[in-house]
DNA sequence: CGCTGAAACTGAATCCGGTTCAACATCCGC
DNA sequence: GCGGATGTTGAACCGGATTCAGTTTCAGCG
């Protein structure tokens, strides 16, 4: 009887589907004019039955959103494979981040409006576990370096946690990304390639901790080089340009 | 003929009121489900009339958040005439951000949604206007504060600009208050205080950059005196409790 | 004063899009 | 080929934001 696993697997398959054309409808037309009963039209299903997959719209939100943070963490598990010292490593974290976004430009628009407290409860608990459950791995990974680093003597946390010293990092990746998103703040700080900005930073920050060998935040070559490297021995696959 | 002042006094003075009607409902009931015809009850007006003063209920609340950047620069103007030197000047403007965090809980998640692109885009563009010209004058203090630490030679930017530096600085709060927003995400991590952390981490990056004099991030003792110490000075009528 | 027209206010009606669910179709095991 | 379980459908429903035709208010005027 392998009916009720070829059924779960059309399930599936067509839950896919919705959330790939969602996400094309919110590319072609915004997050603003996304309507249900456009998503069920275009893949030639009953709103109905766009409804047996997603309590509501929220959450089809979150959901996508839990797709795209599965994808991130294929990115941060290339950087906790690569064979670097724990402070390449950690830097290398902010540059998938960066890969990330400019992968996704999208993402993090849907992200941003999904994690609001108002969509966030409007989207059905088991879809809210999904989401946690996601990204679990990426503070396994990052917390990972952190130790190794410490293993290493790069480091010596001085009585913080590898947790506390990882919420630097993320809030800094998640502060840049919304001071990107929000138009008409940036440019009033003449502020070119933000991510680029936020490698700098996270350099200062890693230095700041003391985690060795110390960078020059200033040298810009340096900075670039480094990029290049990571973007060339983790990421190869990802970025064919510079 | 001081009719037409007077008119447009008591215009101001019902929108006043809304505002402060819509906050108090978002308090006792949450954002999710604020209602217009709600606002405009408790109030008593009638729909219409609420609708003179904001075109959508988007607009009303991204005119609530604007309103609190107001108070928020009020703490911010508060460091910039704090008489001491530039690096803790910096460090307060990051306890200035506690403190407001801890004074408005509920700002932040209001903000959190009205500046998502969805609703950003559903208010009126005046409303947009207004927004980013209450936030002026933080990037100004900020960047001014930077520009004191040059001239009195704590800080040598090598090559950055004000702005720059500024932006790590502002990457930094806009990301903690996401983290601590964002339920099941910190508590996983099992930070406690996430603004002090972001203290810490505001000491590390400044340290990063060289700004002198500098501080040693692990020295809870040391952040606990200072903060203290800025509780005090700068905003004694805010916080009795330690 | 009372009159008048413009400006402000009102709230029932409209509109929109998310959500439901009774009816219909399909499939499986017998 | 039958019966029921399971899946699908989309028109109807519903809540709440938004509108606008009718009503009220009031400054200015004769």
């Amino acid at each position: 009887m392998g009916t009720k696993e070829r059924r779960q697997r059309q399930f599936a398959e067509r839950e896919q589907l919705f959330l790939d054309t969602a996400r094309e409808l919110i590319r072609e037309s915004g997050l603003l004019s996304l309507q249900m009963s456009r998503i069920a039209e275009k893949c030639e299903y009953a709103v109905g039955t766009l409804y047996q997959h997603f309590a509501s719209k929220e959450d089809l939100l979150l959901a996508l959103t839990t797709v795209q943070a599965q994808e991130h963490v294929g990115l941060f598990q290339r950087v906790a494979q690569w064979r670097a010292n724990s402070r390449d490593r950690m830097f290398a974290i902010g540059v998938a981040d960066k890969i990330f976004v400019q992968r996704h430009p999208d993402h993090f628009r849907i992200a941003q409006y999904a994690l609001c407290e108002v969509v966030w409860h409007a989207a059905s608990p088991d879809r809210r576990q999904d989401f946690l459950e996601a990204g679990k791995p990426i503070g396994q990974i990052v917390v990972d370096i952190v130790r190794d680093g410490v293993r290493a003597g790069d480091l010596d946390l001085r009585g913080m946690t590898p947790q506390q010293l990882c919420t630097g990092m993320w809030a800094l990746s998640s502060g840049t990304h919304n001071l990107v998103h929000a138009e008409g703040v940036l440019e009033d700080f003449a502020v070119r390639d933000a991510y680029r900005l936020m490698c700098i930073h996270v350099q200062a920050l890693l230095n700041g901790f003391g985690w060795r060998p110390l960078t020059d935040p200033a040298d810009g070559a340096a900075l670039d080089t480094l990029i290049n490297r990571i973007k060339h021995e983790v990421f190869h696959d990802f970025c064919s340009e510079s």
